[in-house]
DNA sequence: TGTATTAAAGATATTAAGAGTCTTTAATAC
DNA sequence: GTATTAAAGACTCTTAATATCTTTAATACA
């Protein structure tokens, strides 16, 4: 069980976009060549960045992606949510309701994400900024 | 991401194999019938929990399986890295050490961890003993 | 208006992992 | 020696992830 490269590279964009100024759009081009991704690769995670509305997409010329104007305070399960979808890590395809391992693994699942929502883009930007300075 | 069934088949078993009476094995046979599974295919299984050490198994007519002798206090944690393997649930495929990104989701990856730790099968199981009375 | 640019969507191919079966081998009880 | 049972290997099937190519639609700009 491993999480799937593709929101490795969704965090890294989203991380990215957070550091751009306000209201500038960047290509895919740039950003899958930032990650040594192929363009059109890259594009089919940030199309599901964009229907989860984390991201807001501009076709055309000087088009791009950039941060949604309406969601602010992205987390890291937010972006894990528009990716991997939101299944369960565990289900107990044995017992159909109830199940005492199915609760503990789902509180353990919890926890975890929990974690995941607390921590939000935009201080991991800020972080990664300031070391590069 | 998902963990497997066999982690979900495992944990029946050994929960099940808590209950019996000390020193007396259950062979496939009957723990695979229990989980409506093919005998080869939870041997398959079992056979990771024993390289574990977390059953042993004998061989041989009346053979079978049964919780270790040595190993007590068998969590969770336990069973799913002996089914799932114990490697990291996020890699950053980008950077190879100090990723920001890779350092939050590892640190989620450690509160579910340590959840899955603290919670034996000898509670879970004495809890369904309990529940079927 | 038309041309270049760029995201979205669809079709498709490739690879890896999980799920599952069958057969053979080795160990044990009786 | 015979029946029983776990272990191991080879193999098949299905599904999900990874990845590419092509077409379509929307936008900027000359």
């Amino acid at each position: 069980m491993r999480y799937s490269n593709a929101t490795n590279f969704a965090l890294h964009t989203m991380v990215h976009l957070m550091l751009q100024p306000r209201d500038s759009s960047v290509g895919v081009q740039e950003l899958a060549a930032m990650q040594h991704l192929s363009p059109t690769y890259l594009s089919k995670i940030l199309t599901k960045l964009t229907k989860a509305g984390l991201i807001e997409s501009t076709p055309g010329a000087k088009g791009g992606y950039k941060i949604s104007r309406t969601k602010h305070e992205i987390s890291f399960l937010d972006v894990i949510h528009a990716t991997e979808g939101d299944t369960s890590l565990f289900d107990c395809s044995i017992h159909h309701e109830g199940c005492l391992i199915e609760n503990v693994m789902r509180q353990a699942e919890e926890n975890m994400k929990a974690e995941l929502k607390s921590k939000l883009l935009i201080n991991i930007a800020k972080e990664a900024e300031s070391k590069q300075k």
